[in-house]
DNA sequence: GGTGAAACTTCTAATAA
DNA sequence: TTATTAGAAGTTTCACC
């Protein structure tokens, strides 16, 4: 994989896509004092590269119902198992995110619940695959998201 | 807050946008056989109500040279901490997501580091912020995610 | 609520610098 | 690499269902 650079102007297009990706290009243009045509160029390139996976909408899952955030710490049985559990880990809709971690527990997962009981529930279900030894949970009373610490500025800029 | 009902039509705009947020909203319209206005005031009224709070990009954090991701638990001294130890915690370029947590430990963050050194850098700086009392470090072996758990159909149809 | 068309804005690719 | 340009494409508004 060739190492790909990215320059400043680069780095606030990133930016302000970040924060609003349907921001017109000619509006980027303008800020940066380049043209619309060189932003997209820049773009593409750092689509092809990569760099740029995609892109998504940032929902209110509160709003959606889903007021319960809690993250399942799984013990396996025998490692070897770290990958069959994993998938069947992602049958289950209401799991977004999971790690296969060292230290303490063998798979880490963040849950998304309506509820209680319905947190209840999905923990139950990791409870029953197979391999799964236990579980261990926290439950998360306060998300706090910095979308700043997402900008390419703290992400190349060292402490 | 009133609350808002989504119908099918707004579900499935919802999933082509977080698939792609930059998709036509002419394209929207063809494959549901509605007017690309319609998608237009849709898409404002979804946005207006809260539910859409933004886009954002998915980057590749391995590509820009993050391949280091973990979560740190805190443990406070006392539990009036939490909120200025959450402040420090956002202050720290490398975190993202902090979670106030009942259970084992009354903090709970994500670490994208660049590397192992890099990470030991940040997690002593937890270590060091007034009121916290020790931390407990797992270290993600892999990262995966279930973008297919995201999407509407996942989201409102129950198991 | 939704539509369709007009007016406006943006994108994109080719060309030129 | 970047800028310009012009035709294609997308967005937004609005009068009318």
């Amino acid at each position: 994989m060739a190492k790909f650079r990215l320059d400043e102007v680069d780095h606030q297009i990133l930016d302000m896509l970040i924060e609003n990706t349907r921001i017109p290009f000619t509006d980027i243009a303008k800020k940066l004092l380049i043209s619309a045509g060189t932003v997209h160029v820049r773009v593409k390139k750092l689509e092809e590269a990569g760099i740029i996976k995609g892109s998504s909408l940032t929902l209110d899952y509160q709003k959606l119902g889903y007021s319960f955030i809690a993250y399942v710490g799984i013990f396996l049985e025998k490692t070897s198992q770290t990958k069959f559990v994993l998938n069947r880990i992602h049958e289950i809709p209401y799991i977004t995110v999971a790690h296969i971690t060292t230290g303490k527990f063998n798979i880490f997962c963040k849950v998304r619940a309506k509820n209680t009981k319905n947190a209840k529930d999905i923990i139950f279900m990791i409870d029953d695959i197979e391999g799964v030894s236990r579980t261990e949970t926290m439950i998360s009373l306060e998300e706090s998201i910095n979308d700043k610490n997402r900008l390419m500025h703290s992400i190349f800029n060292d402490l």
